[in-house]
DNA sequence: ACAAATTTAGACAGGCTTGTCCAATTCGTC
DNA sequence: GACGAATTGGACAAGCCTGTCTAAATTTGT
């Protein structure tokens, strides 16, 4: 409780405080407003301090803007990374760790704050900062999808799956994961847990009936249990 | 030729023409800018008529904006069930036939200035409008995907794949089927032809991968053809 | 406790946008 | 060719927003 950084109650914050408050309070603005519609009053009321001090710490709106989206790139991309250190390399149920970590993925990269917040940045005003976002792209998606192929590829090495090309198999696990969130997603919603559960467990099986190894020589696919 | 309704020349064009002109122009700006960046002398120069003019049209902003969505979900919505038509229900080659569905599909449906407007529109506006766009949801997704589950459905009986729910088996033959296109769609871009046809073909084989019926006993998936 | 730095509230100019009004012109139709 | 309807261009008020400036109050560091 050195420097009191607690949420946003009473008691003064620092200057450094203030400066992710506006950004943070910048974001949600930015996001519900998009950038024409977005007021700098009501960015500064709510992030509890006066309109100069958002002068102060960032110059002028779009310098604001950029400071957001290069914030929320970086938060994301760690927490990306963050969750990639815990897929299953070496799975003991293939099916349930994938699924589980494809939570994890939703839950803490896609879902969250940052990561709604980012996707309807890009989407909304990506054509009007052509590098700012080329950027992104390179940092995000970029290594996020390599990195994630990688993964694919030593689990196919190692005979726990069979695929042709990772990088594929890559974009199409993160499509099959999401494939039930996707309306949600674009009316800027917040999927439940069960819905993100229930979105993984479909995706992973779907993913497993086509690069799975055959183990079972039963009935590859009982009926879904989430319908 | 009859009224001369040639596209956007010099001759003057009718009454019905320049509403059609100005909703088209009004989407097109709306997209570029956001709503709250929309100009209504931009959309009146970019739709070749008086300012005044599209004060008569359309009354004010929002209901012209209301006017665009709503024209946008009616066309799309009317493509999509046209592009059902050509479902392949009797397939000779299914793999060819649904490759070939899903890129008319993305082609005439999802790609096409239509599609991504109404997407661009959804995704930024959509928590503005709430009943609007619950609208487009019923009337689009909702029926979209129905439909699509029932073709699935039928091939499922008459013996070419082996689905479990053909709800999830439609969303994620779409999500398939778009997984390498997200990120072209994210920032508004438009893919070329060639990169649909690679999305569609690697999506159709995991597709059929995961629900088609095992025919040949060798190795399942060959390298796939486009890297 | 004191000095420096930061923050605040408010006023302010300048610019832009929406929506209205109107007179002059053009268009469609008979 | 003539009439009524639609269109045009421009002026206009009202409101909103950005970005600057100021003087007073507050906080921070020492």
């Amino acid at each position: 409780m050195k420097h009191g950084v607690s949420p946003d109650t009473f008691p003064p914050r620092s200057h450094e405080a203030k400066r992710v408050s506006v950004v943070d309070a910048a974001a949600s603005v930015f996001c519900r407003e998009g950038y024409a519609g977005a007021n700098i009053d009501l960015i500064a009321a709510e992030a509890g301090v006066s309109r100069q001090t958002v002068y102060n710490h960032h110059g002028d709106k779009e310098k604001l803007f950029v400071a957001v989206v290069r914030d929320l790139t970086e938060r994301c991309n760690a927490g990306i990374f963050a969750t990639f250190a815990t897929f299953p390399d070496q799975p003991t149920n293939l099916e349930a760790d994938l699924v589980a970590f494809a939570v994890r993925m939703n839950r803490n990269c896609i879902c969250n704050r940052d990561g709604r917040f980012l996707r309807k940045l890009i989407q909304a005003e990506g054509e009007r900062y052509p590098e700012l976002f080329a950027e992104w792209r390179e940092q995000g998606p970029g290594r996020t999808w390599s990195a994630l192929a990688a993964r694919f590829a030593r689990l196919a090495f190692a005979g726990h799956l069979s695929i042709g090309d990772p990088d594929v198999a890559a974009r199409q696990f993160l499509a099959l994961v999401n494939a039930e969130l996707q309306i949600t997603f674009m009316l800027g919603g917040v999927p439940t847990e069960e819905e993100v559960l229930r979105s993984a467990t479909n995706g992973v099986r779907t993913f497993l009936g086509a690069f799975g190894r055959k183990k079972s020589p039963a009935g590859k696919q009982a009926a879904l249990v989430h319908a």
